[in-house]
DNA sequence: AATGAATGAGCGTTCATTCAT
DNA sequence: TATGAATGAACGCTCATTCAT
């Protein structure tokens, strides 16, 4: 709901049937732009020579730069929750199985040239633009709330915080793979072996983990045995 | 010495000491712009502009723009390594105390701004260019192997293969942090507890995983209990 | 049209009447420049500031700096083809009077300064812009095709060969003029003396030559005498 | 004798032996860069290359560029000077034998790399740099002399003034070879035809040549008979 | 004598943007 | 809607020259 209200903020230039034909082959453009050729070849002109067209009617249906980048990503982003949504929320499964399909999911999906290209460059970008910076932060709050269901209900003892403690931490497990196994990387070979590794791990900890754990109170128990 | 035998050819210019202070300046310059403002500003103009002199000086000691980064690069994941051997070559250490330090000093060193942004930075510029690909492969090697020693000592069962999937996925997890709970990141704040989350699973993966859970025989192993 | 054919596929920019006129003008500025300040300030930011446009502007036309100076040779070499075909295809005149008209015309040209400076820039840039040579090269074969027509008329007795030799021979004499009688050239005031005796010569030889003479044979025709 | 007080006001630079060593290399190299890249390649960056040193010792021993071009052409044409006189000045020669070998020495020097570049980069020089223009002026002016001497002695009808008009035609005759039977241009082939076309023409015009004919009354003449 | 260092100007080119058509 | 035209700024790079060493 919050994801509608944010994107009917920024609602796409040109009404009717056409003009909608034109921005989406610009936007399909610049994303092909992006991931193929990287940020610093995102330029307009590639973009309109990608898209079929010249300079000039790209500015004039992004009349700034800075919005074809933000509508362009908020698609981008909108396009990996229905992804997730519609192959995860599958009804007849447990919550760990859930949670390893999950893992799966996102791990295959680093895989992908679009993603491992995508999330590595908007990582970069998030540094210094405060725009992409929010948008990828709503976006892996999303992902963090929705691994953090499951966990709640694999590790009933976790307060809220715990949960999304958890969560961020497999979160950012996975995500951590994108740039040494992700498309073309170095480790790209390796990726089936660190699913398998990750499921085990992630899974593992979901389930077993305590409060007193994640509190820091290790060094306190040491002690005391 | 060694230093100039890891730059691997590339050799620094400036042989006066003047033209030495130069160069340094030209890359403490290109260093911090680098950090500061991110990729698409790291720019001849920027950088002399930072180092208080003028484009074509720089463009003198680096005739091109690439040698810059290149010798940058070198430099700054040499600093890396340095940095990391001087902190764990601890000799009184247990291997499980060891690793524990590792986790915390890279998670502490991500929380940098200087390795929160420089990470994005080259994961993104890896993507399209080469040379840096290589670079950072290479570090990451390194980072491996500095894991694998220790993570083959905690757990012997495991083969030369296995060590490095388990090197690897450590590794991955921990630079996963870096767009989350790196510096000026979302959740900042929550730093400590990843740290804590990260040490107790990570030691925990690497003393208790097994040849045959890092294969797949889960589901048969499960199964067989 | 048949302009357009022989431009060999160096479509000149500029489709609507503004951007016609703008590249005329662009040309026009590109010639002044190359005609009074010589190659070495054929430079785009000259060529805008004698066009009175931008830098910018300039570039969007011709993209690439070589395709300005290759329209701009096509277009230089085509006019001067027409300017001789106009002049010197005139239906009553004997050949002997057409070839002096030639070497009248050529001699003519020669002493204004746009030729003179012209050639003698394309003769030097020839030397390491293989386009330039070529385009030359084509230009000089038409011209010796031209005289060599009216050689051949002239004397019958010459094979092709001998024919395309002496209208090389008369060509070249007259473009010898160009760096020592053309505009503002140290004996530019001989040139009606000039002009009298290259005809009468040219004009003498051309009638009067023999094949044997040509080949060489003047050693034994001596001996025999 | 005026030559040489020309060339008195051209000191080279540096008086002792090694400082005229570095000079000598540094006059070869520039040379060099310019017969065989030409003018627009023509800096002190690249004639410090080719002679093996650093742009500062050239700029020291040369603190304008324009004293290098200065003391180059002034030793380029010297040179030619001496070469002419070295193989012309045999005694035992006719003054038809003498003019013959001068037509033959031309041309076939014309066929040389070296002459066929210089003299196409002075003529376009000279278009917008005075100093070489008079330099090339004082050049032409003595193998018009050169050529008038003979030209004198084979026809002695003729004026002074039309002995120079003559020589002056011979000599740009033969120069006009340059751009088109010189060094790798098109028709160098020709060369040896035109050498023996050249002789022929040029030798029979200084001996039948009359004042009447440069003067223009052929026309008169023509009607008279 | 020789060179490393530094400068200011200029090079061809690309960029996002504006505007008239 | 679409595009040709135009601009001003910036890009990496090369230039001749100056100066301290």
């Amino acid at each position: 709901m919050e994801v509608a209200t944010q994107h009917s903020g920024n609602l796409r230039p040109g009404t009717y049937a056409r003009g909608t034909e034109t921005v989406d082959a610009i936007l399909n453009a610049a994303h092909t732009v992006l991931i193929e050729e990287g940020a610093s070849a995102f330029t307009l002109r590639r973009i309109a020579a990608a898209s079929g067209m010249k300079v000039g009617n790209v500015s004039y249906h992004f009349p700034r730069k800075e919005m074809l980048v933000q509508i362009l990503l908020d698609e981008m982003l909108d396009n990996y929750d229905k992804i997730l949504e519609t192959r995860v929320r599958q009804p007849d499964l447990s919550d760990e199985e859930r949670l390893r399909l999950i893992i799966v999911i996102c791990l295959e999906d680093i895989s992908g040239k679009r993603t491992t290209r995508l999330f590595t460059e908007l990582w970069a970008l998030a540094n210094h633009n405060g725009f992409i910076a929010g948008r990828v932060h709503a976006f892996y709050q999303r992902i963090h709330d929705f691994i953090g269901e499951i966990v709640a209900a694999l590790n009933p003892a976790l307060s809220p915080d715990d949960v999304h403690t958890v969560a961020l931490y497999i979160s950012a497990s996975m995500e951590g793979a994108t740039p040494f196994l992700g498309f073309e990387k170095p480790w790209e070979a390796k990726m089936p072996a660190i699913i398998r590794l990750a499921s085990h791990a992630l899974i593992g900890l979901a389930k077993t983990i305590t409060p007193a754990e994640i509190a820091g109170l290790r060094a306190h128990v040491a002690a005391s045995s």
